[in-house]
DNA sequence: CAGTGGTCTAGACCACTGG
DNA sequence: CAGTGGTCTAGACCACTGC
């Protein structure tokens, strides 16, 4: 028999469905894809919190009356997408930023000699929060109006006692009102998981522009460098549920001692 | 019944395998990553060349006595590798630096505006290609000995007429013996694809440490900036079958009219 | 021991490609 | 039209976790 999820927008083609209309085909979407997106649909609802399990493959087939194959297949694309965390014989969990053994999910920057633990964990100083106006290039990062609220924080990242990341971010003002300086300087922890379990915002991938540009005098204060000095400038922006962005961030690394890595396939 | 390929060193454990000796168990190894093996196997080995159509997944299922399902899910894993690329309605072709729509699969660096293809084709010149014995960092990068003979290559890429990454590059002297600067120069098309095609080496993956630096003055007149101009450093190590390196390579990228872009997941 | 994710099968059918 | 990759199923069994 042909499956097809009739409550579905878009079903599963049987036989009789080309033909349709004139323009570009039906667009099939295969079955697993459909259930995939009715549990992004339920993760991006909050029906199971961070850190939760969701329920086991045979619960979700019975409920979307789909073999388990087809449900494993579409917990598998979002297991590479990282939106959960499968643990065999436990369960399959909602994937979060907090209490992650890595604690910085999209932080590349590593020191050149050792392992990333040898230094301990990053000293963090909130040096702003305020909050203002979009100018225009923050707008279009965020797919907000030039003008509409965002919040500014800055801050400065130091490994072993050395200031080596200074970064400026931006957040959309409607998610993240009531977010201080005092929070953010109180919060232990990634400032992602935060979002999370303050705001309700998960960060689920980031995109980066990186260039090489010399320190300014303000800048060569701040990270203990002469002005000059080649810095790395990492501008990322940060993606929510649907590609929405939720942060741009731009970041100035020190790479006297560290260096961005990156993995090629 | 149990499935098991009894010529294959790590078997799938039915039952009665645990307990075996004392030192880490037995190492279980799934049915489908050992048919991943025998593929990869016959890869390396050249039973197919880059290009060519490897048998279909009811063949392969055959061949090694085992369901189409456990083929196709060993040459998912292949083929999220990127060594291999299914073409629905065709087959499973290997992977190549050649004729690929990408044209330089790992150069991350983009134009500010425009898409890619905007600036058309890079413009190259190959300034030196002499053979040399391997310093000490260079042989820890390639896994020689210090002394062994290696040849390095330096080029210059430029788009749109503006010189933009100059490049040194070094290739261990055994794999690469009868490479010139003439044979390199007169190629069309990514230096992989020449690799593959006439020494037989496949670059599978790489790794990049990324740094900001300043040019000194002969940088600076090869890449037409004042020396002290903040240049990005990307050190890049390639490897082959078996994580063995094969190339090092240290680019310098003018960032004034492109940036290095990477996605974070 | 029960429950979970992980593997494997045999068979069916669908979508896509090319002759 | 035959051949290929792609989807889906129903059922079996295995490996791992925790009670």
């Amino acid at each position: 028999m042909a499956h097809m999820l009739s409550f579905m927008p878009a079903a599963v083609g049987s036989d009789a469905d080309g033909a349709a209309a004139g323009a570009q085909g039906p667009a099939f979407s295969p079955l697993y894809q459909q259930i995939k997106a009715l549990i992004l649909k339920s993760l991006q609802a909050g029906e199971w919190k961070p850190g939760e399990a969701i329920p086991s493959e045979m619960d979700l087939a019975a409920r979307f009356r789909v073999s388990q194959g087809t449900v494993r297949k579409a917990i598998d694309e979002l297991a590479a997408g990282k939106l959960v965390v499968r643990r065999q014989g436990k369960g399959t969990f909602v994937a979060t930023h907090a209490e992650h053994h890595v604690q910085y999910r999209f932080l590349k920057l590593l020191p050149d000699a050792g392992d990333p633990t040898s230094e301990g964990p990053a000293q963090r100083a909130i040096l702003d929060c305020k909050r203002l106006r979009a100018s225009a290039d923050v707008a279009r990062a965020l797919a907000l109006r030039p003008g509409d609220p965002v919040l500014q924080v800055r801050r400065i990242l130091s490994f072993a006692g050395t200031p080596t990341i200074l970064e400026d971010l931006w957040l959309p003002g409607q998610p993240f009102k009531g977010l201080t300086a005092a929070r953010l300087a109180e919060d232990q922890g990634p400032m992602y998981a935060l979002f999370e379990t303050e705001f309700g915002v998960r960060m689920l991938r980031a995109e980066e522009k990186i260039r090489a540009i010399a320190a300014d005098a303000a800048q060569g204060v701040l990270l203990q460098v002469p002005a000059g000095t080649p810095l790395l400038s990492v501008e990322r922006i940060a993606y929510t549920y649907n590609d929405a962005p939720m942060e741009l961030r731009r970041g100035l690394y020190r790479t006297d001692t560290h260096h961005y890595r990156n993995e090629l396939n």
